[in-house]
DNA sequence: CATGGGAGCGATATAAATATCGGCTGTTGG
DNA sequence: CCAACAGCCGATATTTATATCGCTCCCATG
């Protein structure tokens, strides 16, 4: 776990948003064609109103930080909430 | 139904048992990664052999033909046997 | 014997989503 | 004030499967 690296990525209220989105997939990702079991697509969270590069760039933070799981999928990358590295985290939290 | 277009299809060993090989997918595509009920993925049927762009060629033939439906995700193509052209072919071939 | 079509191949084009690059801006620490 | 850096964008690169192109070969019909 990259203390750093996530403290980093959850410096932006835009990747924050991110993963709050990923905490109910169903709620935010209505419209994704593709079945939500498999993640989000990384496409779908454009709908920040940033541009695609941007948000490439916001999804690779979050990912090398840990803080989601990908999958990819021929041309398309889904996205889940890493729980895990998030609970070891909040954990971690306490010696602050 | 072009009575015409499937004889021609129908007129190559190799589409003939790609057509087979649709019968029982379960039977003969057990490697593929993407679900058998999506279909079979064009490149699974290179097993004939030939090179990617003459099995190409030979899918689009059946494709026109009508004798296979195609579903196209992303980057891949599936392929089922279309049993209701197939049926009125064989239909129409008590007037010979 | 010519020729047109089908089959085959390698090479190249296409398509679609994502990733990376180069340049610009704004902010912050020294 | 300057340097470093995060963020942003448009443009371009990348990736992977499939489609198309240009060419050759062979056979059958005229």
């Amino acid at each position: 776990m990259d203390h750093d690296a996530i403290l980093k990525a959850l410096a932006h209220p835009v990747r924050r948003e991110i993963l709050n989105w990923l905490r109910e997939p169903e709620k935010h990702f209505t419209s994704q064609e593709h079945p939500l079991e498999m993640g989000v697509c990384a496409g779908q969270f454009e709908r920040c109103g940033l541009s695609q590069s941007t948000v490439s760039a916001h999804l690779a933070t979050l990912s090398s930080a840990d803080l989601v799981t990908t999958r990819r999928l021929g041309q398309w990358v889904f996205y889940k909430r890493n729980d895990e590295t998030i609970a070891a985290f909040r954990a971690s939290l306490s010696d602050i």
